[in-house]
Order: C-alpha cells, then structure tokens, then sequence
DNA sequence: CGGCATCCACCGGGATACTG
DNA sequence: CAGTATCCCGGTGGATGCCG
C-alpha cells in the first residue's frame, strides 16, 4: 500500500464497507470458524448458535462474492456443501484475530466505562461529564 | 442457547458487539479523525462528509460510553465541546488501523472478486462455482 | 442436506424542526 | 454552536414453507 496518503476520509471510504461487512451480526464468527478449517453449512450452523439459516446464506454469499472463502458443492446425495477461507480469507483472519485479541483484552474496561456511564445518565440527568473552565476554550 | 464449544465461539461473543461498534456507519471515520487529535462538534461534522448531525450524536455518545472518547463542554457563549481519544480509543486506534489497512491493500482484489462474482450470477444462474468430484465426500 | 422465497417485525439512520 | 425531539422510510434479519 502506499504510505503517505494523506487524507483521512480517503481511506476510510475504502475501510467502512469493508468494515461493514466485517462489522455484520455473523461474518467475524464465520471467518474465524472457518479459520479453523473447511466446514460445511448445517456444521457452522450448530457452531454459530442464533444464526438463522438464511443469514448464514447470505453471509456465506457475501464471503464468496468477496473472494474471502471457497464455495465446494458434492453433487452426492443427500448434497454437502463445504465452505472454506481462502488465502485472502485468511489474510484477513489475521486483522481480526487483532482486533479480537483487543477486544478481548479491554471488554472489562469497556462494560465498566459503560456502566459507569449509564448510571451518570440515569441519577442525574443533568450531570456534569466534563466541565472545563470558560476562557480556555481558545486553543 | 448452546455452548461447550471450542474457544472460537467464546471471543467471538465479545468480539461481535465490538465489531458492531467499530463497524458501524460512522465510528470508525471519527475515531480515525480523532486519532488526528482533540475536535469539536460541527469541526467533526464538516470533516466526515454525508453524516447527519443525528448519527454524529448518536456515535459520539456511543464512544464516550464505552469509555472510547472524552467529551468535554465549555460553558463558554457560543457553547463549546471537544471530542477527544481517551487512552483506550487510541488503543483501539491501533487494530483498526490494521484492519484499515488489510482493506486498502485488498479493496482491489476483492472489488475484482466482487465483478467476477456478479459476471458468474449474471451469465448464467447454473453456473457451477466449484464442483467436487461425488465420492470424496467423506471425511 | 442445503438451499431459496416469502412475509413481517424491528431499528438504523436521514430530514426536519425546535431548544439552551 | 451543540445539541434534543419527531417523523418516516428502507434495509436487516427472524420465522416459516417449499424444492432439488
């Protein structure tokens, strides 16, 4: 990638569909799934527990439009369908263990800052997050 | 509600809301834009192109409850309010930079995926995406 | 078994107007 | 300037049923 570049907006105009995509009720839980090793549907159905079968479609879909994972179909019968990453799957599997790995680590922090949040909103509605001194406000 | 999987399912709960967050429409933009340093509202709103002062509320809110981001008013004649990282928003800054640039590099090999997945569905709706010999279906 | 089609509830998010 | 409140539309996603 060329460093370098500049604005912000830029990029992230590339990043937030991805990121949406990424950022969806199922993709990451698939994609790290899938990390693991091929699977087939009805598989990661039971392993993704909530996922209705059509969004699991959908994400699967989606993940094979985007080049991320393999699509295999045994014409056997009954059918079997296996669904694997692909190296940009993977390659991508590595940015999400990350952000995994950080989430992961500072979910306490965060529900405690949520908490801690909710229950300034909710005893006053009227108190003060963070009041800094008027005459400071030139920087 | 099922459990007593591997370890995947586990991080992926704590993951997934994060990444709801992160993935959202607007998040991301601003905390990139924050990363930058401290900016008030309307500075904000000019900045990150096509958001409603709505959703910049709303997201605002969002990371200042998760403890992502300091809001600090000055009672000053106009009103005042900064937006700021606070340490742990640029601790996340950092993985999503990561993510962010995993998607730049491959925002061209995907969007290639993407036109070659279109031009498949589009020809013809029985087109085989990868077929499997029948009798290797065991596993 | 692995889908696709349909219907429908919900809510994310835009436009607009009003307030302190 | 920096919000809050209201309305409303479209997309997301669940439930169900049928089909190869």
């Amino acid at each position: 990638m060329e460093q370098g570049h500049t604005d912000v907006t830029d990029s992230c105009r590339v990043v937030a569909p991805i990121l949406n995509r990424i950022g969806d009720k199922w993709t990451v839980q698939v994609v790290r799934l899938l990390g693991d090793g091929p699977r087939r549907f009805n598989e990661i159905k039971r392993m993704v527990d909530g996922v209705s079968q059509r969004m699991l479609t959908l994400t699967l879909r989606g993940l094979e439009r985007d080049g991320l994972v393999n699509r295999t179909v045994f014409p056997t019968i009954p059918p079997r369908v296996d669904y694997e990453l692909t190296d940009l799957g993977r390659s991508l599997w590595l940015p999400v263990q990350a952000l995994g790995l950080w989430a992961y680590e500072h979910h306490g922090e965060i529900s405690r800052a949520q908490k801690a949040f909710d229950k300034r909103a909710g005893l006053s509605e009227e108190q003060p997050r963070k009041i800094a001194a008027a005459g400071m406000a030139g920087r």
